[in-house]
DNA sequence: TCTCAGGGGCGAT
DNA sequence: ATCGCCCCTGAG
């Protein structure tokens, strides 16, 4: 395997935490990690400061790792900038090494999709269930595993074999994002709510999460619930206005802060 | 066995 | 802007 200098990465909560979907625990004892996209696996190891990869079917990807986790952030930085917020700065202690991945566009959002009002287990349940039928087979040191379904694939499926995956009915709304999301290209926030199935917060979740932005926040329950709590802001506060404070408070690095914020907050 | 909320969003008013 | 509803699962 490849191995990349990768220190300070919380590999059980930024690849099974909030913001991913696509990791499998194969070895917890090796830290040992797959993950499933659309068109690619990636296996990767955790040892000390180091991560040890390879990339399926094509070997040796590193353009593909160097972006997807983010290498060449100034990690350092970001702490100092979002750490002068004292709640902030209890999280990074108390849950250390959280980072942002940068993962792909379209599977960000039809992942997300699945997440409206479902629980964490539920998700990881339905999208290996989608993969299993509808995604494409990689051989992995001689075990068979399958891909997340290609957008593709998904656009021309029947909305009764998506809902074999027990997606319910978030079914219809990954058909048609998947339609979507062929015929054009989706960049900024605004866009990304034509998608069916994309309000508010699963935008803010793709703008994050896929196009790597940095000073947003899903204000979902949890954030919701910590923002009234920690920093006593009105319950009542619309959507946008939430959204509006958080991106005003933490020096230009909310999407960091508040995924701190959200890890800690949900185990504390 | 039953109820209900769980990382929301849609469509009708 | 608000509200009922959407499908499924696990907790109580």
């Amino acid at each position: 395997m490849n191995k990349q200098y990768l220190p300070k990465f919380n590999h059980r909560i930024n690849l099974l935490g909030g913001q991913s979907f696509s990791w499998v625990l194969i070895n917890p004892k090796e830290n040992h990690y797959l993950g499933f996209l659309q068109d690619r696996a990636i296996e990767v190891k955790f040892n000390k400061d180091y991560m040890y990869w390879q990339s399926y079917p094509q070997k040796d990807d590193f353009d593909f790792i160097k972006e997807y986790f983010r290498l060449e952030e100034d990690y350092e930085r970001i702490l100092e900038l979002v750490g002068q917020d004292k709640f902030v700065k209890k999280a990074i202690e108390e849950v250390p090494n959280v980072r942002l991945l940068k993962q792909p566009m379209d599977l960000v959002t039809l992942n997300f999709i699945i997440s409206s009002v479902n629980s964490i287990p539920s998700i990881r349940k339905s999208i290996r269930a989608l993969s299993r039928y509808l995604g494409e087979k990689v051989k992995i040191r001689g075990e068979k595993y399958y891909l997340f379904p290609r957008t593709e694939v998904l656009a021309d499926a029947d909305i009764s074999d998506i809902m074999k995956s027990k997606v319910g009915f978030r079914a219809k709304y990954l058909k048609k994002s998947a339609k979507q999301l062929l015929e054009s290209n989706f960049t900024e926030r605004d866009e990304l709510k034509q998608l069916c199935g994309v309000g508010d917060k699963i935008a803010d979740c793709i703008s994050i999460f896929a196009l790597g932005d940095d000073n947003a926040t899903p204000v979902d329950r949890w954030v919701k619930r910590f923002l009234v709590d920690l920093y006593d802001l009105s319950e009542d506060l619309t959507y946008n206005e939430f959204a509006v404070w958080v991106s005003e408070n933490f020096n230009g690095y909310a999407s960091w802060a508040t995924q701190f914020l959200f890890e800690w907050y949900r185990v504390r």
